[in-house]
RNA sequence: GCGACUAUAGUUCAACGGUAGAACGACGGUUUGUGGUACCGCUAACGAGGGUUCGAUUCCCUCUAGUCGCCCCA
């Protein structure tokens, strides 16, 4: 009954506490944990993503989780699914309607707002990442709790800054090794060619109403343009033949859109113009853009990440006319399809060197031994609360550390240490004083060897390759 | 929010209407102060709550969670 807890004595006179499973918790539903296995990749993300960041003089910028709901309303749009069913919002004891926020880039545009940021050189260029909330049945890829990063430019509005953003993208999928990684772009206009456009596709959808389903019948009313990405098998034969953004634009958003094509193939980034393309967000105009792992054929699922324009969003958060853009990527997802694509981790350093004590006199002492080693850059690894000798050197083995420092009782009171080489087997002893040295000098040597190694091993993949 | 499937040691999997086995892991040991292999031991589970039944981990229901599809997106 390993139900309510228990003290059994044992023959050895040990208590052992049986642990009472119906009061330990989990995770709640759509969160979980990232356990030290996963933390390599995201590891090796976050640098790839700060290193390009600096590169593309962005700067890091974190906001608060949580924020203002009506932001989102006025931001993203009420009519959006994210705002409409996907968010967690609640009132604080004070009466504050706030809400997890549910994507970064109106609190980005917030942050520029409130701080005065019109005043800065423009464009404004921002970078973030951190966790975003929403309320969506969790499945592969797909978490409550979700981590994105974002790149935002406020402020100008060439067309060579989104390619410079889709640039950046691809070299931060290029820096953490992920291959075959498409983009899809399309524009969608401004706010003097998407109201003729939109009523050109009402009108042709009007026609065809029947043929399609509930939640496009709704939108037809609520936002048309998200009929285009609907992925029910009826409406998107209908869709198919209706008119596109491309072939409406205006002068100066199709001029937009040359520019950025033009800038794309003068950079090599291939890409696919997919006309039904939208995005799920009220604020886009003009360019919007989304990357896809090839593996994911079907396309209906697993976005990477996405982005566009926002030239409006900026004075709907109660600012000047302010055109941006920016894009944000999803990590989970990224750093599923890492160990999928079975990536190069970041590879954290390890400790070459095991602490061994034995005896009271020398457990004290090896914590100084340990904390000057420390100090001076050499990374240790120990098992303190072990008590022999064998346990704690079979520990050392598992480690694969090629020194081992074994402080006995008999060394703690001559001041002196046992170093033993791993790889050989030979040991010597050494007194306290020379002992960070002594290590340091051998562990400069194997380091050389090592390097020796791969460097002819370099030298031999290039020669079998030629 | 809808539909389908699943739920057994830390992990991966078994079996069974009469309360469960293995592998790997973790921990410890193979004589007192010397690692890797081997051998031995130990640890530990039927997701939660109801019902049917003499008896359920097994059958049924509800809940919870996960996976997949829809939807949506990242």
């Amino acid at each position: 009954m390993p139900k309510t807890i228990e003290e059994e004595k044992k023959g050895s006179g040990e208590v052992k506490i049986k642990r009472n499973r119906n009061k330990m918790f989990q995770t709640v539903r759509g969160m979980r944990d990232i356990l030290p296995k996963e933390q390599p990749y995201w590891q090796r993300l976050r640098k790839a993503v700060e290193k390009i960041a600096t590169d593309y003089n962005y700067d890091r910028i974190d906001m608060p989780v949580l924020e203002s709901r009506e932001m989102f309303e006025r931001g993203t749009g009420k009519t959006t699914d994210i705002v409409e069913k996907e968010m967690f919002k609640f009132k604080t004891k004070g009466g504050d309607d706030v809400c997890l926020r549910p994507e970064g880039t109106p609190s980005a545009v917030r942050a520029y707002l409130q701080h005065g940021m019109q005043s800065q050189q423009k464009p404004v260029k921002m970078f973030y990442y951190g966790p975003m909330y929403r309320y969506d049945r969790p499945q592969e890829g797909r978490y409550r709790e979700f981590f994105q990063f974002g790149f935002e430019a406020i402020g100008e509005q060439d067309a060579i800054l989104d390619a410079q953003l889709i640039q950046l993208a691809s070299r931060v999928f290029q820096a953490i090794g992920l291959k075959n990684i498409s983009l899809q772009l399309n524009s969608i206009g401004c706010k003097d060619c998407r109201p003729k456009y939109n009523k050109l596709l009402v009108s042709y959808l009007n026609n065809r109403k029947a043929a399609l389903c509930m939640d496009c019948k709704k939108r037809l009313k609520k936002n048309p343009l998200r009929i285009l990405d609907c992925k029910e098998e009826k409406c998107m034969q209908v869709v198919f033949q209706a008119p596109q953004t491309v072939d409406h634009l205006c002068d100066s958003c199709k001029s937009h859109f040359t520019m950025l094509l033009e800038c794309l193939d003068e950079i090599d980034i291939p890409y696919a113009i997919n006309p039904r393309l939208v995005r799920g967000l009220d604020y886009y105009s003009k360019t919007v853009f989304e990357f896809f792992p090839e593996s994911n054929e079907d396309e209906t699922q697993g976005a990477l990440g996405g982005g566009g324009r926002y030239d409006y969003l900026v004075e709907n958060l109660g600012g000047p006319e302010t055109p941006g853009v920016g894009f944000a990527c999803g990590m989970d997802r990224i750093v599923l399809e890492m160990m999928k694509q079975n990536t190069k981790t970041y590879q954290e350093p390890v400790a070459k060197v095991y602490l061994v004590q034995l005896g009271d006199l020398a457990k004290k002492k090896s914590l100084r031994i340990f904390d000057e080693l420390e100090r001076s850059g050499v990374m240790v690894a120990e098992s303190f609360g072990k008590k022999n000798l064998k346990s704690q050197l079979r520990l050392a083995d598992k480690r694969g550390v090629s020194i081992v420092l074994i402080l006995g009782q008999r060394e703690a009171l001559d001041e002196t240490i046992i170093l033993k080489d791993m790889i050989s087997g030979s040991q010597e002893v050494v007194t306290f004083k020379k002992i960070v040295d002594e290590v340091k000098k051998r562990l400069k040597k194997s380091a050389d060897i090592a390097a020796k190694k791969t460097k002819q091993e370099q030298e031999v993949n290039k020669l079998i390759k030629k």
